[in-house]
Order: structure tokens, then sequence, then C-alpha cells
DNA sequence: GTGCCAGTTCAAGTCGACTTGAGGTCAAGA
DNA sequence: TCTTGACCTCAAGTCGACTTGAACTGGCAC
């Protein structure tokens, strides 16, 4: 595959120019050159891109991301920090599992106000000391389609 | 229960002081007076901050949980909002699902290179796949314990 | 009564990931 | 040749949810 300059970039890989001069600028992907103005970049960035969406959706920062993936554009990808990063997955999951569960049966339940409901105030039980628990910050999750 | 000042509140919910001045003003919770300078709350504040986690968690914005909660403390939830929260958060879990899968697999994934691995090829088309998708804003998941 | 500390107000700052705006430049079409 | 339109740079702005800083004040201990 030819060089692609930054507007097919952008066409196939749906990460919008200004992002991947701001990726460039952040050092997470690097053009080849310049056509006109234009930026060229090897085709093996839309693979890059493809990894910097995976790491976004995970979790990790952009910042992150830069540490993990090497200048070659191979993922260097410490094994403890994954499976570090596949636990938090697994909690999040489980919050998340919770609370849908907790908005479905709020949105099926008969009671007259919420607040009668025991499960729902167990749910919020648990939403209040998680508050109430370290306030560590967990990554937001990044915008998806 | 007596009524609680910041400090108290601050100590039960574990919610910051500075944090509860700034949901008092955007009008998420309301002190019913002063003993001194300080602000005086309603023991119920502590459900209506439970409610307040709750929502945060489950991906609502701070104006849409102000919507959500009625004057008297009480929610006021519309059930196709919370139907819908549910469906949104389902698909947040699959994603995350297969995302953590991933990297489980890439944790322990002996090929020699992640980018040689079917797998982890496969999940990186996912990953990309989604980027290439409508780009609606997704709520980021709140601090947690 | 007077000093101190922990509260108060209000404005401004922070953080991450981008986006937007103003003004500049280049390649291609008329 | 000249125009046009799209990309360029660089600085600044945005968004959400808070936090922080400076300056002020009230109740309580001494």
């Amino acid at each position: 595959m030819r060089d692609l300059d930054i507007v097919e970039v952008a066409r196939r890989s749906g990460v919008p120019a200004s992002t991947l001069r701001f990726y460039e600028e952040k050092g997470l992907i690097t053009s080849i050159g310049r056509r006109g103005l234009r930026r060229l970049f090897d085709p093996g960035v839309l693979e890059r891109l493809a990894l910097i969406a995976l790491g976004r959706t995970a979790g990790f920062s952009l910042d992150e991301i830069a540490l993990m993936i090497a200048p070659d554009g191979r993922p260097r990808i410490d094994r403890q920090r994954l499976t570090a990063k596949a636990e938090e997955l697994d909690a999040t999951i489980r919050d998340l599992c919770a609370i849908r569960d907790g908005l479905r049966h709020a949105a099926a339940c008969r009671a007259p106000s919420h607040m009668e409901c025991p499960t729902f105030r167990s749910i919020l039980q648990a939403a209040a000391s998680g508050a109430r628990g370290a306030r560590k910050k967990r990554a937001p999750l990044p915008p998806r389609g």
C-alpha cells in the first residue's frame, strides 16, 4: 500500500485530522513526510491508530499508551500492566453490571416510591459505600460508536 | 437524627466539603440553615448523596441527575431513561469484557509479537471499527474505591 | 476580649483529550 | 497567472467535575 496523506488516514481510521495532528504532536504517531503541506503517513499508522483506540477503550491514558507503543509501532507491553488493567476492568464491569441491574429493576419496580423498594435501597447502599471508599481515579471511558 | 453540619455530612458520606458546597451551588442538595458559618443539612441529604453517587456510577452527568432528583429529595425517574441507560451500560459492559479478555490474552500469549497473534489482531479490528463508528460521547466513569 | 482555627465566599485553576480560530501557504484548476 | 480551497501552525478555548487560593468571619477556649 502506498503512503497515505492525512485526509486518507482520517477517512480510513475515522479519526479526525485535528486529532491526528494532536497525536503526532504527542508522539503517538509519526508522519514520514509531506506532499505539499499535507502530512504523509505510512499505512502502518492505521494499525497503530487501532492500537491506540484499543488502549483508550481499555482505559489507558494517551500518555500511558505512548509508553506502551514502541517507536517502531509494535506494541511493547508489560504483561503485568496488562493483567493489572484486566483486573481493574473486572471491577468496573462488576460495578456496571450491578448498576445496570439496578436501573432495570428501578424501571420495572412497582413500589410507590423507589425509596420504599428494598432492592433499590440496597443498590443505593452499595453506591454510597463506593463513594465512601478510597477515592482513586478510574480512567474515563473514551467515546464509542 | 438531628441536623448535620457540613463536616459531619462529609465524614459520613465520604464526599469532601468542597464538593458538598459545589453540589449545593448546582442545586443537587440543599442546606437547611447555618450554625455560625457552617451549613446545616437534614440527615436525608445522605440518602440523596447516595442517589447522586449511584447516578454518577451509572454514567449520568450531574445535570442529568439534577433533573432526575425531585426537589423533595425523592427520585423522580423516567423509566424510559432508566431502560435506555441500562442498555447503554450493556453495550459498555460488552466492550469492556472484550477488552478485558483481550488484555488477558495479550498478557498470556506467547506469539513473538502481539501483532502476529490472530486473537490480538481481531481485538484490534474491533477497536478500530469502534473508532470508525459514530462518535457519540459516552459518559466517563466516576472515581471509585 | 481577643486570638485562633475552621469554616465561609468568589474567582480562578486543574486535568485530559481534543477542537477551534486566526492567519499563512501550497498545489491544482480556470 | 491568479484564485480557490484545503491543509498548515500556534495559541487559545471547551467540557465536566471538582479543587485551590485569597481574603473574610464567626464561635469557642483562654
